[in-house]
DNA sequence: TCGGCGATTAGCT
DNA sequence: GCTAATCGCCGAG
């Protein structure tokens, strides 16, 4: 691996819809087993915390699934979706205040073969990494590793220094968060335009 | 304690 | 485009 890894100070700062665009770009790895597998992301969802009903903490809402939501910015929250999927998640923000960054996408960059092998795919299939499913699936990341830094050994972000341009990232509403009422609108989805690893796929 | 449902995906048609 | 798969979570009672 090449490039820094990024400091929890980026994290725990108060703008989420900053912080996931910034995201765009950087590389998300896992190390399990000595197994590196590295994804770089491309696309990602800013959940504002307690004012925002697509949230898992929306009015403060906290349980024993959502309580890591509360802890400081640089956490991972990972939970289970339809009883099949795990959603890989970036809390962000200060120590009590529940916002968080779902990873929806990344492009392979490293322990292509593993991800490949997990994916019970070809090396060369795209679908490695699109969609929140295939990005925890991709990089071995399950539930028993909510609660965990993503500044450790087995998870971490870094910079190499690959910069996307402004004109480049595409930005829209969340997806599946019909349910939400107006908050279903917010301009809260960052992906790089054109890349072959985001999920262009809308719900209804 | 119980029952409905979800920040989805893959595989058919 | 449509839908089954599949189970932990959470609010109601």
């Amino acid at each position: 691996m090449k490039g820094k890894k990024v400091p929890v100070s980026f994290f725990t700062r108060p703008d989420v819809a900053i912080i996931a665009k910034e995201l765009l770009g950087k590389c998300l790895a896992t190390n399990f087993d000595g197994n590196l597998t590295v994804l770089r992301i491309v696309e990602s969802e800013a959940y504002n915390g307690a004012i925002d009903k697509a949230s898992h903490a929306f009015n403060n809402r906290k349980t024993n699934r959502t309580k890591v939501m509360y802890e400081k910015g640089g956490t991972a929250y990972v939970y289970l979706c339809y009883g099949l999927h795990q959603m890989f998640n970036i809390v962000t923000n200060i120590e009590n205040i529940p916002h968080a960054i779902l990873i929806r996408g990344g492009e392979p960059v490293s322990g292509i073969s593993i991800m490949a092998l997990r994916a019970n795919k070809k090396v060369s299939d795209t679908s490695i990494g699109r969609g929140p499913g295939n990005v925890c699936k991709a990089l071995g990341i399950h539930t028993g590793h909510s609660g965990i830094s993503v500044n450790s050994e087995e998870i971490f972000i870094y910079d190499d220094d690959v910069k996307i341009k402004n004109k480049d990232i595409g930005i829209s509403p969340r997806i599946g968060v019909d349910y939400s009422g107006d908050d279903a609108l917010l301009p809260y989805r960052f992906y790089i335009k054109g890349n072959a690893h985001v999920s262009g796929k809308w719900r209804k």
